[in-house]
DNA sequence: ATCAGGACTTGATCAATATCAAGGACGTGA
DNA sequence: TCACGTCCTTGATATTGATCAAGTCCTGAT
C-alpha cells in the first residue's frame, strides 16, 4: 500500500480507538483497490475472504432470489460491509456492487479474525460496528413490515433531509430505480408514490427534491426514533 | 441466585468457551426471574438495563408502530436477546413478551459491558452471538422482500420440519396468529395460504402438520441456503 | 357436561402493489 | 444539434394481501 493511502486508511472510523501500531500491522496485510462502476465486488454465497471498507464511492448491497433482486442498503465512504460473515468465517449473505467508481480497502478475513482475538480495542470497534449494523437491519425490517410504501418513501425523504441539515432541499443520491428497490417497491410504484406526495407540497424533479411543507409530510410519515433515528 | 440455578446457568451457550471463574463472577450480579405468560418483559424504546437469556419457555420478540404490531421472532431456551442494545448502551428497538410462563436469566447491562471489555472470551462469545443474530435478521429481511406470503409459509414449514429431523410431521409451536405475524401476513391470509397448500399434500389440522409430498412442497418453496439454512 | 370466550376459518369486498405496455424526457456522445 | 439509449412516467390491468363480518370450532373453567 502506498504511504499516502496508509495515511488515509488510518483515519477510518473502523479503526477509531485502536492503537496506531496495531492498525498499521493490520494494514500491512491489506490493500486498496479501485473498481469501475457496476462491477460486482462480492457475490452472495461466496466464502467471506475479505472485509471491505469503502474509501470512495457508493456501494449497493443487494440480494437475489429466483429472478428477483432487492437492494438492502446503499453505503458510502467510511462504511464497512460484511463484518459478520468475516468474523464467523461463513459465506456472504448479500452481494455488493459499486454504483459509482469506487476505492475500497480490503482486509483479508484471516487477519480480521486474528485481530479480533488479539487486540481488544479492535475487537470492540468491530463489535460496535456490527451492533450498529444489526440495529440498522432491525429498523429496516420494521420499516418493511409495519409501513406501506408511501409511508416508507415519506419517512425516507424526511430522514434524508435531516442528514443534510433539514433544509428542505435535497438530492436523491442514486437512480430512482435503486431507491425503489431500497424502499421495497417496484419502480412504477415509486413514480406513483412521488405523485401522491404532491398534496403534501413535495416537489420532485429529476433527482432534486424540495419539501415545502415539513409539517404536512411529518403528519403523513409519522417517524419514530426506534425506526428512523440513526442515532438511536 | 440459588446454587442449582447457578449450575444450570453455567451451561448456557452464551458462556461457551468462557472461563468458569469469569462466568461465575458475571453470574454474581445476575438473577433468574420467573414470569407468567403474556407479560411484557421488555418495552421498545426503554433504555437497555439488562441482557436477557431464556432458560425456560417461549418469548415473542415484536415491534409496534401506530396501531400495528409485528412479530420479529420467537425465541426459546438458550437464546439471548437484545445484545446490541446492551453493548451500545442504547434503547431497545423491540419489545418482548412470554408466550408461555418463562424463566429468564437477567444480566445487568453494566456488567455485560464490563465483561465485554475485561474478558476476551466473553467478548468473543457475545460477538459471535451478535453476528449470528445479525445474519438472522438479514435473512428475514430478504425473506420479506423477495418472497410472497405463500412462499414464506412453504419455506417456514420446510425449515421447521428440518429442525425436527425431516420426518414430515411437525407441530406449530405457537398460536397461528403469532405465526402469521412472524411470517408477515394477516391471520386470514395464513388460513387461506394453508388451504392453498392442500394441492401440495400439506395437511394441517389445528397445530399438527403433515407434509406428504416433500418434493412438491420444495418445488413451490425453493429454499436457498442464504435465506433458509440456519447453519449458513 | 355445559357454557363462554378466544382462536380460527370462510366469504365478500377493498386497498395496495406488481406487471405489462407504451410513451416521453433527458443527458451523452457523435 | 441530432440521434440514441437509458431512465422514468403513465395508463391499463392483474395479483396479492388486508379488512370487515359472520360463523364455526375448540378449549378451559365452572
Amino acid at each position: 500500500m502506498r504511504d499516502e493511502d496508509l495515511q488515509e486508511m488510518r483515519q477510518l472510523p473502523l479503526f477509531e480507538g485502536v492503537g496506531a501500531a496495531y492498525v498499521d500491522s493490520l494494514l500491512r496485510s491489506a490493500f486498496v483497490q479501485r473498481f469501475p462502476a457496476h462491477v460486482e465486488l462480492v457475490h452472495e454465497g461466496d466464502p467471506a475472504d475479505f472485509l471491505y471498507v469503502i474509501v470512495q464511492g457508493q456501494v449497493e448491497i443487494y440480494a437475489s432470489y429466483r429472478d428477483r433482486e432487492t437492494t438492502i442498503s446503499v453505503l458510502g465512504p467510511g462504511n464497512s460491509f460484511i463484518i459478520a460473515a468475516v468474523l464467523l468465517d461463513r459465506v456472504y449473505l448479500k452481494s455488493a456492487r459499486g454504483l459509482t467508481p469506487t476505492r475500497i480497502l480490503m482486509l483479508p478475513a484471516e487477519a480480521v479474525r486474528e485481530g479480533f482475538a488479539e487486540d481488544a480495542h479492535f475487537a470492540r470497534a468491530l463489535a460496535v460496528d456490527m451492533a450498529l449494523a444489526y440495529r440498522g437491519v432491525v429498523k429496516e425490517l420494521k420499516n418493511q413490515k409495519l409501513r406501506s410504501s408511501l409511508e416508507r418513501l415519506a419517512n425516507w425523504l424526511i430522514a434524508e433531509d435531516e442528514k443534510g441539515g433539514s433544509t428542505g432541499k435535497l438530492d436523491i443520491p442514486y437512480d430512482k430505480k435503486v431507491l425503489a428497490s431500497r424502499l421495497g417497491m417496484a419502480p412504477e410504484v415509486l413514480s406513483r408514490s412521488i405523485a401522491a406526495l404532491i398534496p403534501y407540497k413535495v416537489d420532485i424533479r429529476g433527482r432534486h427534491v424540495q419539501l415545502n411543507d415539513r409539517e404536512a409530510l411529518l403528519s403523513l410519515a409519522r417517524p419514530v426514533p426506534t425506526i428512523d433515528d440513526p442515532a438511536c
